[in-house]
DNA sequence: AGGGAGATTCACAAATTTGTGAATCAGGCG
DNA sequence: CGCCTGATTCACAAATTTGTGAATCTCCCT
């Protein structure tokens, strides 16, 4: 079966809605999906901007935000000038890590109120304080999770995709 | 130990920010951590406005966005006319099981990219399986996380907060 | 019923975010 | 050594999101 460009364009753009749907910006998010998707060896930004659309500007703007979120890298250069653009393997894995530390900040932030509250048995209090406890819960939950994902990967190493 | 509402409402202000950084709508991020630490019985529109300083509009809006998640809802009114809004208990539970749902969606969304790219043996295909497999993982794995939080939950039932 | 307090909605204004075109920079190749 | 392809940045334009004021609606209370 050869590689349905059409519906792989849809599926590109329908998985980058609903990262955006999720707070994610728009233009890396499809970026994002780009390369995902790409074959070995990454794409050029210009491969990029024509196969989405867009301005290399563009692309040069979300490829700068998806660094510094470190789920991507540029390829070390074949030899060519043309600088090539691929995900991390792990880049998923990575994000679900850091969006875990937000849980975390956001319950430590959050439990400063409890203290502006004053009193411990006020409504206010009982109920920020189980939120704070939720996430911290979920947190400290979450390296155990990652481990047992990279446990099962690594059992089906090399076992067939989907 | 009294309340410190500069305190509050810097933490409260805080928080929101965290949450806003995460993807949340700014309006509804402040609205919902002042209904957190709301004494018992909620805060009305009036109250939430003068108390965030802004319109009752914007109240209106962000309401009904947060109502829309099902993560607050109206007091049954005690009587008088004023509509009081009220944190849902299990908030933040049910957010992060919806979020869940998210991460299913996009997982399953993404799946479609796999057929679409055809050869199986691709970089692309294996790429997208692998991180089509991990949510579906993710996904399924968070209900025994939440169930296991309840469990927590109801054990430490009358235990003090924080 | 009528008055009035409060919630909600609407059209518009403000502000932030997003994408573009033109200019600039970088470095491989003739 | 200088041209030429391609990446990057900048200032600005477009668009989407966000918040406001005024008008409207709801319904309790007399």
């Amino acid at each position: 079966m050869a590689r349905d460009e059409q519906a792989l364009s849809t599926a590109v753009e329908q998985s980058a809605a609903v990262l955006t749907a999720a707070g994610f910006p728009k233009m890396p998010a499809r970026v994002l999906m780009a390369l995902l998707v790409a074959d070995e060896g990454g794409l050029t930004a210009a491969e990029l901007g024509e196969s989405l659309g867009v301005s290399a500007a563009a692309i040069s703007g979300a490829v700068r935000y998806l660094r510094s979120l470190g789920i991507i890298h540029r390829m070390p250069h074949p030899g060519s000038r043309r600088e090539r653009w691929e995900i991390f393997d792990d880049a998923w894995y990575t994000a679900l890590a850091g969006k875990n530390s937000v849980y975390g900040t956001f319950a430590e932030t959050a439990a400063q109120a409890i203290d502006a509250i004053g009193d411990p048995e006020s409504a206010g209090a009982r109920r920020t304080g189980e939120m704070v406890a939720f996430f911290r819960f979920i947190e400290g939950k979450m390296p155990e999770l990652l481990t047992e994902w990279e446990a099962l990967r690594a059992a089906s190493a090399s076992a067939p995709v989907e």
